[in-house]
DNA sequence: GTGAAAGCGCTAACAC
DNA sequence: GTGTTAGCGCTTTCAC
């Protein structure tokens, strides 16, 4: 115990009175030892404190035991519960994960797959960025599972899990326009990120079905990221008219969009109304406003077991899995006519 | 590139007519390769995408190039620049960082250090939750250089980069005291948790120098958590009579406290004074308030140094690095006596 | 049911 | 300067 190196599989052996194959048979649970072998072996294992390298192991059976996750953006508490997720099922499962931050930089992200990649780490989930197709081939060429999270990845099939955008941004918009808003301004991420491009579709499909037109002038898209949330909105706070509701479209974005309502001296939902995506966190002074509150535990759980599930069946065609987010209407809001259930 | 297979070194050593053993020399950028060969051999590499694999270095040079870095909060800011900084550091220097988060739970965080024990990292930079001495002699013993950070671990003598703690809490409250505060109230981390201890130290310095008794019942302390904040302020908001003044000692025990605050409809600093440390994210009304605001970044940077620099020393002697924070005095305090510079 | 031995891909000691 | 080769610690055929 109190030695500095580490004790290896054959000393294991030796001390148990068997071969090295026998004592890896007992720690992978094969079958065909003998029992009375396998205690013997273990107490050893226990008396000598010994832990496998799984450098080694890796190297042998070309796999290792690590999960790579890529998020884009660690500050977001969407993605750190998404996290949690996916690390529970991991650990459960005798996998570790790799967290690594893109900062939605596609350097970064490409970066950081080359290091899984080299790693071989036994697959990767990861909420692609704006340029992630050639990343991810590469990770697939190399014969690594890779599952899409949040997010998708254009020009590419694979596994991927993520939650119902269009339709979530198609309630909260049509919501609004039953208020009675006319004039709905919207601050989306970059279209090539596809929950910014799919959360417009349902924007659009909003306006059209209550005949409402597109005022191009009123969407700004940008990185899903506080600063260009309160740099959009404000350019959109000084058009004319102002817009007299506001569709954000990521919660970072939502935080960006307050900074730039609240210093423009804006009350929230007098001057302007508010409808975003993602549950904020908690703030001294909540605002009055409905929002699509996004399974962020599932999406991981779920993008967790879809990669063990591959690990099963390397061969099975790619699957996508839409979870359902629940919508939050505003308090002020009292139906008039039926909601859509 | 299309293939599923990997390059191995002995491929690209035949097809660049040499030994895997000179391909090997080149990419380590050793000497004695004459440059007509290391060119010839840089192309192939190209060529074929040739990518070591580090798994099977890791085992022959028994040490990967992994950095393990285990903080205690991912929620928390203050953690997320630091951690930046030790990737920035780690990355210039070849390595990897494996991202742990531990939650303040001392099982998650002994599991991880297993994990990274058995991953044979290069070392580890941690902060330590409360029972840390153990997991971290453990990392010592197997030979994994380990720094502690943010954090000491109490009981060993390890090297660690911390904040002046107990001088900014003296400072901050030596400020309260001197806007006329008599009843002060203080919420710390558990006093396990060296932060809480140091920052304590620094509260019962200033009362003790202006000759202020200490009120234990105005002392409380909890996990470094927003939920603990909130619920040791709702306390200290209750007693009689109400502190006038709250000193706060980390960022997300000063989130809770605001929560409370507010809940309980009182202003800042009309009825309530608010010195915390750590500087406050954005928020729509950030409340008038002194701060300690730590070094966030410059913590992870010179804690990712002193690492690389125990790799190449082994042997020296154990390091504490103490980097000072900056205090803001809240906008309303009008100096009467000059500060302390 | 158990052991002997090969080999994963790389690096470094040693030969030349 | 460069090549040959042993071996890191494990798993997994293949014998028995």
């Amino acid at each position: 115990m109190a030695t500095g190196a580490p004790v290896r599989i054959q000393e294991v052996a030796r001390r148990a009175k068997v071969s090295s194959a026998t004592v890896s048979r007992v720690l992978a649970n094969k079958p065909h030892v003998r029992d009375e072998l396998k205690e013997r072996v273990l107490r050893v294992v226990q008396d000598m404190g010994y832990e496998p390298n799984r450098v080694a192991r890796s190297l042998r059976v070309q796999r290792s035991s690590v999960i790579g996750l890529i998020i884009s953006d660690v500050r977001n508490t969407f993605f750190q519960q998404l996290a949690r997720a996916v690390e529970d099922i991991a650990y459960q499962n005798g996998y570790a994960v790799f967290l690594c931050n893109s900062d939605e930089d596609p350097e970064k992200e490409s970066l950081y797959v080359n290091v899984l990649r080299a790693e071989r780490v036994a697959g990767v989930i990861m909420s692609p960025t704006r340029e992630t197709t050639k990343a991810c081939k590469a990770l697939l060429t190399a014969g690594i599972p890779a599952v899409a999270i949040d997010r998708s990845v254009l020009g590419t099939t694979l596994d991927s899990v993520i939650t119902d955008n269009s339709e979530a941004a198609y309630k909260l918009v049509s919501h609004l326009i039953k208020q009675g808003h006319k004039r709905i301004g919207a601050v989306f991420s970059d279209l090539g990120i596809t929950t910014g491009r799919e959360r417009f579709e349902g924007h659009k499909r909003a306006l059209r079905e209550a005949g409402l037109p597109l005022d191009e002038t009123l969407v700004k898209t940008g990185l899903p990221m506080d600063e260009d949330g309160y740099r959009l909105t404000k350019s959109l706070l000084e058009s004319t008219p102002r817009p007299t509701a506001l569709f954000t479209g990521s919660k970072l974005l939502t935080y960006g969009a307050l900074h730039a309502i609240y210093d423009s001296s804006l009350m929230i939902p007098a001057d302007i109304a508010l409808a975003s995506f993602d549950k904020l966190d908690w703030m001294p002074s909540l605002p009055s406003m409905s929002y699509a509150e996004q399974p962020a535990y599932d999406l991981g759980k779920a993008a967790m077991q879809l990669l063990l599930n591959r690990f099963e069946t390397p061969s099975r065609a790619a699957q996508k899995i839409v979870l359902e987010s629940t919508i939050h209407f505003d308090s002020s809001y009292k139906p008039t006519v039926a909601d859509p259930p």
